[in-house]
DNA sequence: ACAGATATTAAACGCTCGTTTAAATAGCTG
DNA sequence: CAGCTATTTAAACGAGCGTTTAATATCTGT
């Protein structure tokens, strides 16, 4: 199917000359993200990995001892960015929840591999990512949301007869559902949710959920809506 | 790991005297019902199959042509139920909104094969019934449902400010997502979302999103809420 | 310059998978 | 009752998987 082979950088068995710069190492994790993050760990062969990346499938076991091993140091790369700033938003006081939903669906639009990682590693029961998200991620971000919530309501801004955490994962469901059945719902809805149509839906998004939680009936459309 | 292997019918080779009720058929999908629905079509392997229903492999390709024919007979009794529900649903002039929502999540909720059917051959790039369930449920059942925003805008219930289609698209998110994460959600959440928790949750999803489509700020919390 | 240490390929290993085949036994038809 | 059809088991097949090994070539430190 794929047959996106690089061309191998040796062609004889035995250490190469230094000369040319061959980092197999990196080509692995580079073609480990590629391959994994798009068609998830069990579909992917480590002959794939390694022919894209221009090697053989025992460079695997030599750098990274198995094909999960490969696995995890793709992912921990990968991820690491997420992690730390997450760790840097601990700090920030309070966003306010239009802001919330503008990051967050454009975080995950902009990065295609976030759904296709959830979708393969996370959500099927034996996924191979699904305990550290839920452990590094998903028990993070979820109490900073619950926070951002109650103080809302502390401030009056929010309804308070709703459960604060109820209504995180109401945001959590409008922000992460629809591009999560994105290429599954384009024919069914119409539209892409791509462009200026993920900038209707992030608006529609805050207008329905803010009219829904907002303790003063004073339906404000929120701004970001271009015509 | 799974040893509910069932006692063979037949120990001797050649066919088995017909006094013994034993439907070989009958047993193979009910199997692959179990298996399939729960771990998805790739990790089940016909030998686990055929052990569960108490016969040989070979007896999939003598009744079935192969693993996936199995997995095709299958479905199609597993879903039957639902077409014939929404080809009778078509006839049925109008649902009010909040019944919608119990219904869908209480169907969902009962049937824990239909998350599991989702997250492994419908979200998937390459899932066994995703073609399928896009053209049989979701481009019938997602009409329907803009339909009856649109029927509300008319009858001027709801605000006419927002897309009906993805004021739908919000529905369905608020309905599902919780779910198809409420084995992940559960050690974040607190709750497990099921009894008592679930008619919470039902009764939060009209609340926060009528209150977010309704036209007039009556600010009616809906019905079902339990103490 | 020599002796490890390091990096690489090609080949093979053992395993499991879906599938096929051969043989065996019972039912069915005339 | 003879012959054909239907159903079943056990065994094997070929392919592909992740992984391991043996050989080989280069680099590095003394």
């Amino acid at each position: 199917m794929s047959g996106a082979r690089a061309k191998r950088w040796h062609s004889r068995v035995g250490r190469p000359p230094s000369q040319a710069a061959n980092d197999v190492h990196a080509a692995l994790i580079a073609a480990a993200r590629h391959l994994f993050l798009k068609h998830g760990y069990q579909k992917v062969t480590a002959r794939q990995i390694a022919t894209a990346a221009g090697t053989t499938p025992a460079m695997i076991h030599y750098y990274f001892g198995n094909k999960m091993g490969l696995f995890r140091a793709m992912l921990h790369e990968a991820v690491q960015p997420f992690t730390r700033l997450l760790s840097a938003a601990k700090a920030t006081p309070s966003m306010d929840i239009s802001s919330i939903i503008d990051a967050h669906i454009r975080t995950i639009a902009a990065n295609p591999w976030i759904v296709s990682l959830l979708v393969h590693e996370v959500l099927p029961e034996g996924g191979k990512f699904r305990a550290a998200f839920v452990r590094e991620i998903a028990s993070r971000l979820f109490p900073m949301l619950v926070g951002v919530v109650e103080q809302g309501r502390r401030e009056g801004r929010l309804r308070t007869d709703l459960d604060a955490r109820l209504v995180a994962l109401s945001i959590v469901s409008l922000n992460v559902f629809p591009l999560v059945v994105r290429s599954i719902a384009a024919p069914v809805l119409g539209f892409k949710l791509e462009g200026a149509e993920l900038d209707r839906l992030i608006a529609h998004t805050s207008s329905l959920l803010l009219n829904g939680i907002t303790a003063e009936p004073t339906k404000t459309t929120h701004s970001r809506a271009r015509t």
